[in-house]
DNA sequence: TCTATACGATACTGCGAAGTTCCGGATATC
DNA sequence: GATATCCGGAACTTCGCAGTATCGTATAGA
């Protein structure tokens, strides 16, 4: 959640510790010195992620960030304190790039929005995204708050457009309101997951089309096109 | 696929190569001393799915795996070259205890057959085994192999269990026979594996449920009960 | 200008686990 | 009985990588 540490923990003035502190907060330290280049920070943790994706977790070495980012391994660790961290903080901070809900199609029909949200775009970043994942679960015995921090920024965001979009079509008498629209909502991120994760063949368009009208569209009551 | 090797490579027998070998083909090397405990083989490999289960990929060492199973790690070592072939080999040899396809239930109607595949100990076994997944997925990136042999013993048994009770609707007329029924078929391991692996919330009877009443029916055109 | 800090780069340290070797004892063939 | 291989157990070696320290340089405030 929380992004680069908003300051670095300066570790306490002296050994010897003068319990009389008045209030003198140390606020405002007058920093001195070159400041940290913040700009870097977007970039290490662009490059976690492409080095994550692509060596899954073991594979992933703070040397290989560091090279990928050109940036010395100092400057990460001064950043964050390992390599966990860094990792949590990377996925943590991918929800920038979310479709915001008013990019949503709204074509009148649920196959409609549906399909229109499909783009070549989107594939293939969803098919980063998901090697990701795959990087992410190795970790997740060790830090479970990560299977959060990748939900959230990878499959819930894809949830809940589905769930919009099938609202909407309740709302205007498209499907029935009976419809067990929140577990459905989960059908294509749990497909797209199982077959990048598992079987390992990536994601085409042909295979999101099926899953529409060969699932959802049924299961919501609409006829094949 | 293959289980432990059949024969241990014996070493080439002499450095120093003849070249005329007549044609003794040293089968049958008349093999001296004391003979291998074949009982500890699945024995080792229960306990190698244990801890990959309990601590994932990472996390596990070949001592754990030793300590579990009361074996030395020589012996360990005496049968497999390396902690990656032990993973194969144990993801590989799962699929003993598959339900056979004699087993199914046949109740008549389609939700009554899946409804009975429900059963708390197929819950709980499901549990493990998904959890093995988790711990294979770490290291699919090294070893694509993996990928397959966890879909043969893990995802593929429980899709052809469905697949061939949705097949048998469609025989008695129950469905109609344009069903997607192939895509239909992984819905259920697929949403299964999405919770455990990525929620990380148990799996219980009403979430089984729930995908029945919720998608399945519905998307073969069943009323809700 | 002087000082403190950030930077990239590189060398270094420490640890944990994979893999190897050795041990005393057991069990097989010859 | 002699020999060769297995066993569980434990010590040992090797090595990759996380994390740290150092260096020369760059850039901020005082």
């Amino acid at each position: 959640m929380s992004h680069v540490q908003t300051e670095q923990m300066t570790p306490t003035p002296s050994s010897v510790s003068h319990s009389i502190q008045a209030d003198v907060p140390a606020e405002l330290p007058a920093k001195l010195g070159r400041k940290r280049d913040l700009t870097r920070d977007p970039e290490i943790l662009e490059a976690a992620l492409d080095v994550l994706a692509e060596t899954g977790y073991d594979g992933m070495t703070i040397d290989m960030v560091a090279s990928r980012a050109k940036a010395g391994k100092a400057t990460i660790y001064r950043r964050w304190p390992s390599k966990a961290e860094l990792i949590i903080d990377a996925v943590s901070c991918m929800r920038k790039n979310n479709l915001p809900t008013s990019e949503l199609p709204d074509t009148g029909t649920l196959r409609g929005d549906l399909i229109a949200m499909i783009k070549p775009h989107s594939i293939e970043e969803g098919d980063r995204k998901f090697q990701i994942m795959a990087g992410v679960l190795a970790m997740i015995s060790q830090a479970p708050e990560l299977a959060d921090a990748a939900n959230t920024a990878i499959v819930a965001p894809r949830a809940q457009a589905n769930l919009l979009l099938m609202q909407r079509a309740i709302d205007r008498g498209e499907i029935s309101a009976t419809c067990d629209i929140q577990t459905l909502s989960l059908v294509t991120p749990a497909m797209i997951a199982h077959r990048i994760l598992i079987l390992r063949t990536p994601i085409n368009r042909e295979f999101l089309v099926s899953l529409i009208d060969g699932i959802i569209l049924p299961a919501v009551g609409l006829p094949h096109p």
